[in-house]
RNA sequence: GGUUCGGUAGUUCAGUUGGUUAGAAUGCCGCCCUGUCACGGCGGAGGUCGCGGGUUCGAGUCCCGUCCGUACCGCCA
């Protein structure tokens, strides 16, 4: 037996008791005549104290320990004289009697401590040292609970969780798919599923009625923070309900996750926002609600003033920062800068200082009146104090690089607190988006959405305008999951596919099985998905979803603890039929 | 594909307008220390300044290229 209780688990009321623990060194503090030890475990850590008064020899074999050695010990627990009550075990300590090592370690390349001296790039590469770390194995941890409390709320409510493949066909539509040789069938390819969308619509055909499943998904995109090419999605399914039962369910959801992994109480029902007023008041189809800081529109109120700027774009728009107008030359210059960024692409900022004694003083002066100013300012409410910042130009980007500014003035404002969280269904999203580039609609969400039946007459005439029946959870500022009613019609969803320019053999190709299965009774159904990786990355108040990866890609889709990809043997090649040929350009 | 910031000791970083022998902290090694818990004290080892080229009497520092990392844009139904 290694051990008789956990690292983490021994308290004054064990005092006298013959334990064996067994644990890594966390640290050893020498003084002299007494050596104190630190033993750690996933559980904890427990003080061992050797003494040469007691027992020279153990005492000398203590000393000779390095960091992260594996290490079992019998002995006593003793209450310390000095009591350290920043750690549960700080009340006691071991009187050890005897020491064994179970195995040595090289010096690690970084401490394995809170706050640990390595940058990403060593802990990555030394990712099974970088896990020992307490905040980052707190974040595993994390992910599990949400797991395990998402699989408990959703037995209660009769979900069977279903495992769907891995190993399936590829679909144009959509990311970029990763793609694995077939052996068995020469110069034939299977992909990896970017989500199981197919396969849970299948489920309901299939009876299943209730089905989720936490999924690996896979897509071949370039990373970003809050993006890995492989991720985990709480994917769920429901046959016969309606958006307003999808989205009591999956709030009812959300709400048990804050309470039973968070012990918060989120009462109050989730507001909705139309994707309309996502994009008119806060520039984005995920707002963050935890502040207010609406757009308002202006290019009415400032045209005519033969301020060319504005006069000629088709859009003119401000947020207010309350109690602002203080802002130094060096803050404004700081906002203009951020807004000038080649990422955000706006051609300058416009302000507005409310100033305290009732005037108005702008970087338009020039242009505009006291008068005018004061007709801005009040389309605001704005008070003394305040200021106003301006952003013109095409109506998207516009909106955009408002958004971000927003982002920005309430990040400085200290709005973005991470511990309020403020969620928000956005709904009602346009079926289709057209893109310029090919000249033709995109589904906004995926082929198999369903239309609001209101709008089902704009199908023929303005399918610009037809309203999906989709929506997204979204929890400050994060898109957390969003979902759909699905098409169960074969009609409908043939006439989707013609609106989306797949000829009738090529969506027989793609998805002539599910075109099939809706032949046999297909319930109306309807479901949607969670991002894990992002829930957890929200719940542990981290902006990146890596440290709740147990094993994360870093910035180029590479694991550089195993160095992979990596090439693979000329054998393995042959085997799969496959010639490499790597273009230069 | 593009933009940003970065690459100097095992690690995290500093290094001024180009100037003599490249520093700090931490870690590591040795000695001292009987109540530490960020222990303390003394001493020591440790560097291809990412790589290649250029400018210069002289480059960690300036220029060009390149590789790697990072955040973002494009992309991600």
């Amino acid at each position: 037996m290694y051990r008789t209780h956990t690292c983490g688990e021994l308290r004054l009321s064990d005092t006298g008791k013959s334990i064996k623990l067994s644990g890594w060194v966390q640290k050893s503090r020498k003084m002299g005549g007494m050596t104190f030890i630190d033993i750690r475990d996933r559980y904890g850590v427990t003080q061992l104290v050797f003494n040469q008064d007691v027992n020279a020899e153990l005492c000398d074999q203590a000393n000779k320990l390095g960091r992260e050695f594996v290490i079992q010990i019998m002995g006593e627990v003793a209450e310390r004289t000095n009591k350290n009550l920043n750690i549960p075990t700080g009340e006691v300590e071991i009187l050890v009697s005897s020491l064994q090592i179970l195995n040595e370690s090289q010096t690690p390349p970084f401490t394995i401590e809170d706050n640990t001296d390595g940058g990403d790039d060593i802990r990555m590469k030394y990712r099974y040292l970088d896990l020992r770390r307490n905040n980052v194995r707190a974040n595993i941890m994390l992910r599990h609970q949400i797991a395990f409390e998402t699989r408990r709320y959703l037995d209660q409510i009769g979900f069977l969780e279903v495992e769907t493949p891995i190993l399936i066909g590829s679909t144009p539509e959509g990311a970029r798919d990763f793609v694995v040789p077939s052996r068995m069938n020469a110069g034939e390819f299977y992909a990896l599923p970017q989500s199981p969308q197919l396969f849970k619509q299948l489920l309901m055909v299939s009876g299943f009625d209730r089905y989720f499943q936490i999924a690996k998904c896979f897509r071949d995109e370039d990373l970003r923070a809050d993006r890995q090419p492989e991720f985990t999605q709480i994917d769920c399914e429901m046959s016969f309900v309606d958006q307003e039962e999808i989205l009591d369910t999956f709030e009812g959801m959300m709400k048990h996750l804050f309470k039973f992994v968070k012990d918060m109480d989120m009462n109050e029902a989730f507001p909705r926002m139309t994707w309309q007023d996502a994009m008119q008041y806060y520039g984005s189809d995920k707002p963050d609600i935890r502040f207010d800081m609406k757009f308002v529109e202006l290019k009415e109120a400032v045209s005519g003033r033969d301020f060319v700027v504005f006069d000629s774009v088709p859009y003119v728009a401000g947020i207010c920062a309350k109690n602002c107008a203080s802002y130094t030359r060096k803050q404004i210059d700081e906002l203009t800068d951020f807004v000038k960024r080649p990422q955000i692409g706006a051609k300058g900022l416009v302000n507005i200082r409310c100033e305290m004694d009732g005037t108005f003083k702008s970087s338009v002066d020039k242009f505009y009146s006291a008068d005018d100013l004061k007709t801005i300012a009040a389309m605001f409410k704005a008070e003394a104090g305040d200021l106003i910042l301006i952003l013109a130009g095409d109506k998207r980007k516009t909106q955009k690089a408002l958004g971000e500014l927003r982002l920005e003035v309430g990040a400085r404002l200290g709005f973005r607190n991470k511990d309020i969280y403020a969620p928000l269904w956005i709904i009602d999203f346009p079926l289709f988006e057209w893109d310029e580039e090919t000249q033709r609609y995109y589904a906004t969400h995926h082929p198999f959405t369903s239309p609001n039946f209101d709008d089902l007459p704009l199908l023929d005439t303005d399918p610009g305008q037809v309203r999906a029946t989709a929506y997204d959870m979204v929890i400050n500022g994060v898109e957390l999951g969003g979902g759909s009613i699905r098409i169960h019609d074969s009609a409908l969803q043939n006439r989707m596919f013609e609106l989306l320019g797949f000829t009738p053999e090529k969506a027989q190709t793609q998805f002539g099985f599910l075109m099939s299965a809706f032949q046999y009774g297909a319930p109306p159904h309807g479901g949607l998905a969670f991002g894990l990786d992002r829930l957890v990355s929200l719940f542990a108040g981290l902006d990146s979803i890596r440290d709740c990866i147990a094993f994360p890609k870093n910035n180029s889709g590479r694991d550089v603890m195993m160095d992979a990809p990596s090439t693979i043997d000329q054998s393995q090649l042959d085997e799969l039929n496959l010639v490499i040929s790597i273009n230069d350009k």
